[in-house]
DNA sequence: TAAAAAAGATGACTTTAGTCACCCTTTTAT
DNA sequence: ATAAAAGGGTGACTAAAGTCATCTTTTTTA
């Protein structure tokens, strides 16, 4: 895991304090000198649950998934998160243990940014700390839906919203597949399921002409009636 | 649903205004005045999903559940909300319609807040801001803990635990029973499952002399049996 | 590049929980 | 006070999903 220092870093929470415009030169300076890029491989943690953090992730490049594991060996996939968002945000500003980690999908890059200026900004800054209110709300209503779904829908409903979210949030490739590749079991625990049901079903939807495989890569096929699936019943 | 006026409200929002000290004493007068407070009878919404809030609702008496419906008529219950909690608060300030519906589990009084002051106080008042990121991060946090219990647990470890959480915060009354009483059904609707499996499943508890029914009211006879059951498996 | 490890796939079987039907008890409204 | 409605409880059955075992394919690493 190698440490370097890098001022270019175009999809950062800085931006965010920046576009706020309440921070001056000095400041602004400051936040950017304080700022670590890090490199993490595929399957390494950027942080695991019960850690106290020191600052905040933000993520420049690569894919990291946001899960709890159980004792019992079970891992849920709480969220994925991208280029541009910010990990570990919930436990700076509570001040408190981590309550998920966040694991390196594949090899990634992202910026530590010190508590220091995050909480500052929040407390000088009304417009940033509305802009994390905003965010935080919004996964807020995230989490809502998903318990929701994961208590009155089936494992072929939930797993048809998935497949439509991933679509949505990370769109398709040159050949139509899904540009977010995740294993089957990545994609059993943002489900909810164990990995041979999520491999199963995916089965079915192949025989349905709903979804095309190709290794990893899922290509959607009839868009339609995976929506009436996830909707309906 | 009668309305009227009430400027004694020990447990409102408008308290934790006045704590952060920054309202003078016409801002306190104007928000006092327009302060609605509001009757509801079990049963009724406070507000439903998809609907528009001129403003917040804060809890007096009584107490309501967040749920939320499918369209094959199974309701999930998100959050129990009691005394001095406030309702509304994501769908305001994100300007949004409301995610959840909002019902009276028995006779209730809430204090209607207009929006304006929880926004402007927001904009103004960086420890105001704060104080409703954290209930945010508490939020944020719990509904993620509850992602994972329904994701990995079973009905009978989720509903140990549910059972835990009434205990803990809603306290016992004289005999000994939690001072929270639903119906089995609405019981099930936290845990997410069926009404006729919650039953089942209390029964089993009772049979192994973990808690005591009467009516409605359940005391917990083993809060460590119920807390083995919970976490581990 | 070959061996090992990880991931994908499928069958057989088990467990868990949901559904339907029904009856009894408590609460609510007239 | 009584009928109606809502809620509690149970049995029998069904459907959904989990588990275990095994084999193949792909990916990783030495």
């Amino acid at each position: 895991m190698e440490n370097y220092k890098d001022d270019r870093c175009e999809n950062c929470l800085v931006r965010q304090l920046n576009a706020q415009k309440s921070l001056n030169k000095d400041q602004l300076k400051r936040i950017s000198d304080s700022k670590i890029s890090k490199s993490i491989k595929k399957g390494e943690a950027i942080f695991e649950e019960g850690e106290k953090l020191n600052g905040v992730f933000c993520v420049r490049n690569g894919v990291s998934k946001l899960s709890k594991m159980s004792d019992n060996g079970k891992d849920t996939i709480i969220k994925i998160a991208t280029r541009g968002e910010v990990l570990g945000q919930r436990s700076v500003i509570t001040e408190e243990k981590t309550n998920l980690s966040a694991f390196a999908v594949n090899d990634m890059e992202v910026c530590f940014i010190p508590k220091v200026h995050l909480l500052e900004s929040i407390n000088d800054n009304p417009g940033f700390a509305k802009a994390i209110l905003l965010q935080m709300a919004k996964d807020l209503k995230f989490a809502d839906n998903v318990i929701v779904n994961i208590a009155q829908k089936t494992v072929k409903q939930r797993l048809a919203e998935a497949i439509l979210y991933l679509d949505e949030n990370f769109g398709v490739d040159a050949n139509g597949f899904i540009a977010m590749t995740l294993t089957r079991e990545d994609i059993a625990n943002i489900v909810g399921t164990a990995k041979e049901t999520c491999i199963r079903t995916l089965t079915s939807f192949k025989k349905q002409g709903w979804i095309f495989t190709e290794g990893k890569r899922i290509k959607i096929e009839d868009h339609n009636a995976l929506l009436k699936l996830a909707e309906n019943r």
